[in-house]
DNA sequence: ATTAGCACTCATTTTTCAAGAGTGCTAATA
DNA sequence: TATTAGCACTCTTGAAAAATGAGTGCTAAT
């Protein structure tokens, strides 16, 4: 608003000071605290009229009368605004990238002994975010936009039942298996393959419009109803194989923060983490979102996920070549250790780009 | 042990009198309160002498000197096998059949809905049981045993990238993609899947051995190694498609339940569930346990997952046609309403057959 | 064999009290 | 004028004490 900032130095350090030993202990702090806690060398009243200063400017409160203070909302938004401008100069400070060196190593060395399949993968992060953060954390499965069918193949099973294995550009498979009325031939089989690939080929989701389909159907001749069925499976289908999956781990880390943990509290956060349902707009809010860094903080009433206004939750989008793009997750408590979780977010965002490129 | 019942009558029925009462009330219940409950005619005083005999005998405990009495895990087990012995003879009571109609009905209506997939059935059975029973609940994928493959399908996806589409009997269908180390030409791949097919149908993977391998390798002449990294991926894709998977939902029910709310129960359970890992003993146990139901019920140390101590299970096989059999089971306390537990997993293990019939 | 009566036990709840942390304000100080 | 020392006051926390009440075990009466 003003041109001049809102806090003089000595409040921001105050302030800093309040936050970071909040974060440390969880419990309010003191004037006294501070005092000492600080190289100001002040006095704890004067630390004490700053903080009544802090107090009216809504930076913090402190619960009752005769106890320290603790950050609202808008002084960790502080707190972080000013980290992420600090980081973003950085980038990642040595001893950070020093202490997390191992983690990633093992993590490596994790990913790469049992996975063979994405799902697996995302699974495996989850779990070795939840257990290096001590929060909880999700991850959503890669999106694809503007999908473009490379191939669709169809197999007689036998039985009347048909397979058509439906592949995608970036080699995305998926198969889908259909009853007929009657039985089919080979020859059947074969015109259907060179009438559906002649005319689909290359062709995204949003191609396949109503007057291709109607075109088809009337080539096809007497078999229209047949196309029309398999047109709508492929449809549906790589509608599909774009379904947003969220796998999450380490839910019951929020018993470690006793802010969270009275069971009612705890209750909603763990539903809503293993229904899943509610997470996606985590997921549209941090795709939206498109910051330079690639990361979201959302402290506590600014997350999108009603159940979770009493936690802080922070996303990042990773990036695949193709264009995929994906959302991790860390849930916490709104004192999490902001600058250590943005740190390993940012360094995970890294390392999954290089994993992708390993598998398929 | 002696011919003679451990319970005279009388007992049996106090017995039964105090679970019932504490599986609806939870609360130590007293010898005023079974004085009244029973239409024994009986003063509390003889009440207190008869539970005083059923506490020797350890069939309930009191908590403390001046408390009801609560049952034991023997008493429990003497609970469950009468209600069980019960309802072998008559089945299904036409009130609870009644009373569970219109469940029956709702959840029919919803899995019809909108279930394309059988794991997003299973997940949604495993939802709608939670929210019946209020209980946590979790339900695998049905498993095979010797599987067969029905054949393999190889196509060239350019990029020395080639695609495999595992096709097993009961049309089961994995996909896999692999690199090779050089371009493969059309003819190749035609060579290879002769090769593959001729050797290979109708094997389960038990017979896929070493000699057929080896066998296969000399065959291919040149490509031996080719032809062994694709048995690999087929094997390894076999037994993942046989990969137990297990749908959870309701967890946060069980703090509904105090005596397993106290944040590290909860939390362990929670994490059991969430794992998932743990839960495969249960599913190992209802398997070989075959007795005649199919139903299977666990009291508080019975369970064969050491997190659930503090928890009764009740576990229930289904099977489809094909011999294909899964597991469904409920989580809740010790003093879980089994008679309404059993009841619907009866209901749903049938409904589930004819289900599946339905779904591909 | 059953029951009434009574003393006793122990968990639970309420009340009371003391200690301690931290504040806000005023008056003194540099 | 900005800082600090000092003090009264507030409010949480924890412990201890007291009151409550449910339920038992035992004895003596029926």
């Amino acid at each position: 608003m003003a041109d001049t900032p809102e806090l003089d130095e000595r409040k921001e350090t105050i302030l800093h000071a309040v936050i970071d030993t909040y974060l440390a202990t969880g419990e309010p702090v003191g004037s006294r605290t501070i005092s000492k806690y600080t190289d100001l060398k002040l006095s704890s009243a004067t630390i004490r009229n700053e903080m009544a200063d802090l107090e009216d400017m809504g930076y913090v409160v402190s619960p009752h009368t005769s106890a320290g203070r603790i950050p609202t909302d808008k002084g960790y938004r502080f707190y972080v605004n000013q980290m992420m401008s600090v980081m973003k100069d950085i980038n990642a400070r040595e001893e950070d990238v020093q202490e997390r060196e191992q983690e990633v190593q093992e993590m490596k060395k994790f990913l790469n002994e049992k996975v063979d399949r994405v799902d697996t993968l995302l699974q495996n992060v989850a779990k070795l975010l939840a257990n290096n953060t001590n929060y909880a954390t999700m991850v959503t499965t890669p999106q694809m936009s503007g999908n473009k069918l490379k191939f669709v193949q169809l197999t007689a099973l036998g039985d009347k039942k048909v397979l058509a294995v439906i592949v995608m550009d970036g080699n995305l498979i998926r198969n889908k298996v259909f009853d007929f009325s009657e039985e089919i031939t080979q020859e059947q089989i074969l015109k259907l393959n060179i009438l559906l690939n002649t005319t689909l080929n290359g062709l995204t989701l949003e191609q396949m419009n109503m007057s291709i389909i109607s075109k088809m159907e009337q080539q096809a001749g007497p078999h229209g109803p047949l196309v029309r069925e398999i047109l709508n499976a492929i449809v549906e289908t790589i509608q599909n194989a774009d379904h947003l999956q969220i796998y999450t781990s380490g839910a019951t880390n929020i018993f470690k923060y006793p802010e969270l943990s009275d069971s009612s509290t705890a209750s909603e956060l763990i539903s809503t983490l293993e229904e899943k349902q509610m997470l996606t707009n985590l997921v549209k809010a941090d795709l939206e979102g498109d910051n330079e860094t690639g990361i979201q903080v959302y402290i506590g009433e600014e997350t999108p996920v009603e159940t979770m206004k009493d936690c802080s939750v922070v996303t990042a989008t990773y990036e695949l070549q193709d264009g995929m793009k994906g959302t991790i997750g860390i849930i916490g408590p709104r004192r999490m250790d902001y600058e250590k979780v943005v740190g390993t977010l940012k360094t995970i965002r890294t390392e999954l780009d290089g994993m992708f490129k390993k598998q398929s």
